[in-house]
RNA sequence: GGGCGGUUAGCUCAGUUGGUUAGAGCACUGCGUUGACAUCGCAGAGGUCAGUGGUUCGAGUCCACUACCGCCCA
């Protein structure tokens, strides 16, 4: 069977390199990451964003596939049908701009090429290079599906499209319309709202004299952008503005090209910016659109599609927009129509694929009306039937929805889902059908011309939870796993794309698409600065996968965040991390090696504990259990993360190990099955973050094990760990911690005091109520602090020595020190003078504290029984260092 | 203009129904090589939890305001 070779060898280090595509490889062959349907059985499922189709692996990916993977490999873990769906977006402009740079090494473009053959070309790129970001992903240790993977573009999902399309439109809520839409001149097609940035940049105020017609002097406006003026029919002032009342009416003379336009009034206009008269431009300005439809004025398009000047410019015709506003300006100069200009902070937009500046322009596109889409949506979240985690975008989300605005959903690219429209040249009727059609649907014509637009790429991304499982068709798969469990992304793709997917998922299936929204936050370098090719201070996922292997770079950049923040990420995060890696590596080879052979293995996997040490590694690990179980629910995935290091490192390692070599070289093997039994365990609870060296360590444990448990051949199919109460044993957890408190405080000792590492200490231990706990763990003590001789008392004090003694009040405990001639008598006196004064502190706030009729009256009991216990050992702390330094004449 | 987030040790960050003397990693200091691990061990130092006011028996945690940094929307 399985995937690894025999445990001859444990390297002293962990080398991720011959383990993870092994281990990877493994778990595909045997078909784990495939969910069986289980009618009944409630399924969990992630549709996982899908990422471009030309995409390169960066950090972004790798967060989504940490969490999901994390997510995914619990509920697996915990037997629940577990699908997560992987697939790839065609991602329209970014694909088709790839292409035709591709294309421009050739000396060709598009258009010199035809649509078909441009669209072949695409494809022939999809086919070649379309499934590199599949192989990233696997590098990572993605457990998705790969036998659902979707594209975007497949038959289904462009069905699910067309499906949507037309059932929108027949219900009226697609419609085709003139307005002012962001162009990106550079793309060559028109953008979303949300494809859009807006920056404030270091601008001109242009103020312009309009000249009344017939003289009488002129109308100053202020703009911008000159430029524009080209397309001016109108000018605007506000109807309560004083200054302009009696102006209304009359006409201007449109500087450059001379034309008439009126003077009008209108609300929209703000009389404390600039002149208070607006020059209206309802070709290219959104604001002014409006206006313009309210007043009946003309459009007047000035600009191209490639931003330059058209026939309707005059003799600017062809100039490129920026050039043509250097000369505008200075022709206006010229003739004394520019009165001044003044630095502004404008308010810019830009395309947020290209960065170039975008042109508002009128056109003719599809739009979406939202707002009836967004009235279930808003209740969904309203109602809780959608969870958003962190709960405060549940606001952003509410306040976006509330305020939404049509969606422009038409593209003039060619790499994308045509618009399954066709125009008559018959009839003029549109024929707005799912398949392809040769005939009108009105007048039988074939004179028909599909419209030459795609739909964005966020209205089929829109539809992916449901269009990947098999909608519009009846399958087995959307009936089993639709509604979803989760979507995880980041949160700045909330309005792109969430809150998209749940207004279409609604509208198409009547059911919300998942039922928690998950987001988290983005990484940024070491300096909290974006990443970016440009700045170069990007942290390439697979080159650290290389150094530092994929569980560390998945625990580095998932450890210590908080959903919906953003995170750093450094070299020194991914160190620790593979350190973390590297100290498990080792705690399992030190296990492993220390069972081979061992003949009291035999239920192991259930075993009972009699010896403390035991009982308490076992109520530690099952606590951890709990806790873990309970943070994977309440999608706290850091917490636990960080829950998990602590108790491998910080309590197996450091103590229950290296506890358990002082009984083994006592030749007592009770430790063994506990080792093993919490170490295979812990494992189990770790494989949801770390999956690749839990496996091979599991691999490498459960061979040297008798077989036994149902243990299945790979630790992902085995079961989450479930935490038991029986085993939880607080008084346990007390009495070590008080053996841990007594070596810790003797280590400090002998470092301060500079004594040798191995020279032993000799010490006299004073617990009356923790005498059997002390004398049971004297071994540990003795070897642990290497104290030598160790003496126990059970009462009383040591007898007077001549020796000059330490003493260390501990808990419980009292520890005498005898360290002859080292010891400084004025300065112990001093160091239990100041032990005294703290103690005394802390007694004083808690008798204040219960003396306090408030506190006592409103304080839980269980708060006010803590605090007496506490007030109670701290006065009997009190007294055995009052003791103390009488004994010392202090 | 509206909204949101951040401000906790030198650095990066945890701290989820308010309840000990606020934690971790890195960096720093001292000691440590036969023993799972120097990708390590032991020990240590380091904090008026941005500020002000309030609620409360009790506030890093809740409320209000202020300051600075950042993000989103218009």
């Amino acid at each position: 069977m399985t995937s690894i070779q025999p445990t001859q060898e444990f390297p002293k280090a962990y080398d991720h390199r011959p383990v993870e595509e092994r281990l990877y490889h493994f778990w595909m062959e045997q078909g784990y990451f495939t969910p069986t349907i289980q009618p009944g059985k409630k399924p969990f499922v992630i549709i996982m964003p899908p990422p471009n189709v030309t995409g390169e692996l960066h950090l972004g990916h790798a967060i989504v596939v940490a969490l999901e993977d994390a997510m995914t490999r619990w509920h697996r873990m915990r037997g629940e049908p577990t699908l997560w769906l992987p697939g790839t977006d065609h991602a329209g402009i970014a694909t088709q701009v790839v292409v035709e740079r591709i294309l421009a090494q050739e000396g060709l473009t598009r258009q010199q090429l035809g649509r078909e053959k441009f669209v072949e070309r695409v494809w022939e790129w999809v086919r070649k290079y379309g499934s590199i970001i599949d192989e990233q992903h696997k590098r990572l240790g993605a457990s998705c599906d790969w036998t659902r993977k979707r594209f975007t573009l497949d038959a289904g999902p462009s069905l699910a499209v067309r499906t949507t399309f037309v059932n929108l439109y027949n219900k009226g809520l697609i419609y085709r319309g003139e307005r002012i839409t962001n162009w990106c001149p550079r793309c060559a097609t028109a953008l979303s709202d949300l494809e859009v940035d807006h920056s404030e940049e270091q601008g001109s105020l242009y103020y312009i004299r309009y000249p009344f017609e017939g003289g009488g002097g002129h109308l100053t406006v202020a703009t911008t952008r000159p430029e524009t003026l080209l397309g001016d029919t109108a000018v605007a002032v506000n109807p309560d503005d004083p200054r302009y009342r009696s102006v209304i009416g009359k006409l201007v003379m449109l500087p450059v090209l001379g034309r008439r336009i009126p003077v009008i009034a209108d609300e929209a206009v703000d009389s404390s910016f600039g002149t208070g008269a607006l020059k209206v431009t309802p070709g290219h300005d959104a604001t002014d659109f409006d206006i313009g439809q309210r007043h009946g004025l003309p459009v007047i398009n000035v600009m191209n599609l490639d931003a330059t000047l058209n026939e309707n410019a005059g003799h600017y015709k062809g100039w490129e927009r920026t050039d043509a506003r250097k000369a505008i300006v200075e022709q206006l100069e010229r003739e004394a129509l520019l009165e001044k200009v003044e630095p502004y902070a404008l308010a810019l937009s830009r395309c947020n694929r290209c960065n170039t500046v975008v042109e508002p322009l009128v056109s003719k596109q599809w739009f979406i009306r939202m707002k009836p889409l967004a009235q279930p949506a808003i209740q969904a979240v309203e109602d809780g039937t959608i969870r958003i985690v962190p709960q405060r975008f549940t606001a952003v989300y509410m306040n976006w929805m509330e305020n939404i605005r049509d969606w422009c959903i038409s593209r003039q690219l060619w790499w994308g889902h045509r618009i399954p429209v066709w125009y008559c040249e018959q009839c003029a009727c549109l024929t707005v059908q799912v398949q392809d059609v040769t005939r009108c649907a009105h007048c039988g014509s074939s004179s028909i011309q599909q419209d030459p637009d795609v739909l964005d790429t966020w209205f089929s991304s829109g539809l992916w939870p449901h269009s990947t499982l098999g909608w519009p068709q009846d399958t087995e798969d959307h009936r089993y796993f639709y509604p979803t469990s989760v979507m995880e992304t980041a949160y700045d793709i909330l309005f792109f794309w969430v809150a998209r997917m749940i207004m279409l998922g609604i509208e198409n299936t009547g059911q919300v698409p998942f039922h928690t929204v998950y987001l988290h936050g983005l990484i940024r370098d070491a300096h909290g600065v974006k990443m970016s090719k440009s700045r170069g201070n990007v942290i390439d996922p697979l080159k650290s996968i290389e150094s530092h292997g994929a569980d560390a770079l998945r625990f580095a950049i998932t450890t210590g965040t908080t959903p919906g923040i953003d995170s750093r990420l450094s070299p020194e995060k991914l160190e620790a991390a593979r350190n973390f890696a590297n100290k498990l590596w080792n705690a399992t080879r030190y296990v492993t090696t220390t069972l081979e052979g061992a003949d009291n293995l035999d239920g192991w996997s259930s075993l009972t504990a009699s010896h403390r040490e035991d009982r308490w590694i076992l109520s530690r690990h099952h606590r951890l259990t709990q806790r873990v179980n309970q943070l994977l629910a309440d999608f706290q995935f850091a917490e636990a993360e960080r829950e998990l290091y602590d108790f491998l490192w910080g309590e197996f390692c450091d103590w229950y190990i290296e506890m358990a070599k002082v009984r083994l070289r006592q030749g007592d093997t009770a430790p063994l099955p506990v080792l093993a039994y919490v170490l295979e365990r812990t494992l189990r609870l770790l494989h949801p973050f770390m999956p690749f060296i839990t496996e091979e360590l599991w691999q490498r444990l459960t061979q040297v094990l008798p077989k036994e448990g149902g243990l299945p051949d790979s630790i992902m199919v085995a079961p989450y760990p479930e935490a038991s109460e029986q085993l939880l044993d607080t008084a346990t957890e007390d009495e070590v911690d008080l053996v841990r408190d007594i070596v810790q405080a003797i280590r400090n000792i002998r470092a301060e005091f500079k004594i040798e590492p191995r020279q032993p200490l000799e010490a006299i231990v004073a617990a009356p109520e923790m005498a059997a706990v002390v004398a049971g763990e004297a071994e540990a003590i003795r070897s642990l602090a290497r104290v030598e001789p160790l003496r126990i008392l059970e009462h009383g004090v040591p007898s007077p020595s001549s020796h000059q003694t330490v003493t260390l009040v501990v808990g419980k405990a009292t520890i005498y020190l005898p360290l002859g001639d080292a010891v400084d008598l004025a300065s112990e006196r001093q160091r239990l003078q100041n032990e005294l004064a703290s103690t005394k502190a802390a007694t004083g706030r808690l008798e204040q504290r219960l003396a306090d009729q408030q506190f006592l009256s409103k304080a839980p009991e269980e708060v006010v029984e803590k605090e007496r216990e506490r007030l109670a050992s701290a006065q009997e702390r009190l007294t055995r260092i009052g003791e103390l330094l009488g004994q010392l004449g202090g």
